[in-house]
DNA sequence: AGACTGACGGATC
DNA sequence: AGATCCGCCAGTC
C-alpha cells in the first residue's frame, strides 16, 4: 500500500506548498525551498512540479522564479497560458511581462499575518 | 568517474 | 537594467 514512496518526501512538501498558494498569489522556487529547510535546492523544486502528476501541478502555475518571469511554454504550452492563469485571479503583471511580486508574492509560512503580501526588500 | 544540463538564485561587471 | 559567471544539487549521458 504506501505507494506514496513512490514520490520522494521532498517532492510532496513541494506540493503541499504550492496548495497553500491562495489565488491571486504567486511564490517563488527559492521562497518554498526554504521554507522545507534548504533555500539552495530551489532548482529540485522546479524539478519536482516537473516530474508530478497533473491533479498535483494544478496550481504549478503560481509558482515562477525570484524575478517574477513565467517559466515559458514548455510547461503550459506557452507563456501566454499561465500568464492567462494567473491574470484570471487577479494577479497583477508589471510591463516587463514580469509578475508583481511586490503586489502578489506569497510567503509560505503558519504564522502571523500569513494573509499579507511580503514586499521583497531586495527588490 | 567525469561532464553536461537545468521550472534557480545570488553576486558581479 | 541587462549580461555574465559562479554556486548548489539531483538527474542523465
Amino acid at each position: 500500500m504506501g505507494d506514496s514512496t513512490a514520490i520522494p518526501i521532498f517532492n510532496q512538501r513541494v506540493y503541499a506548498v504550492v496548495r497553500q498558494v491562495p489565488k491571486g498569489m504567486v511564490t517563488t522556487y527559492g521562497t518554498i525551498a526554504a521554507a522545507l529547510g534548504d533555500p539552495k535546492k530551489a532548482r529540485e523544486v522546479g524539478w519536482a512540479l516537473h516530474a508530478k502528476p497533473r491533479e498535483e501541478s494544478a496550481a504549478a502555475y503560481r509558482v515562477v522564479n525570484r524575478e517574477g518571469s513565467l517559466s515559458g511554454g514548455w510547461a503550459f504550452g506557452s507563456p501566454d497560458v499561465q500568464r492567462g492563469l494567473l491574470e484570471a485571479e487577479g494577479v497583477g503583471f508589471l510591463p516587463d511581462g514580469r509578475v508583481d511580486l511586490s503586489r502578489h508574492l506569497w510567503r509560505p509560512e503558519g504564522g502571523a499575518g500569513s494573509n499579507l503580501p511580503i514586499q521583497p526588500s531586495l527588490l
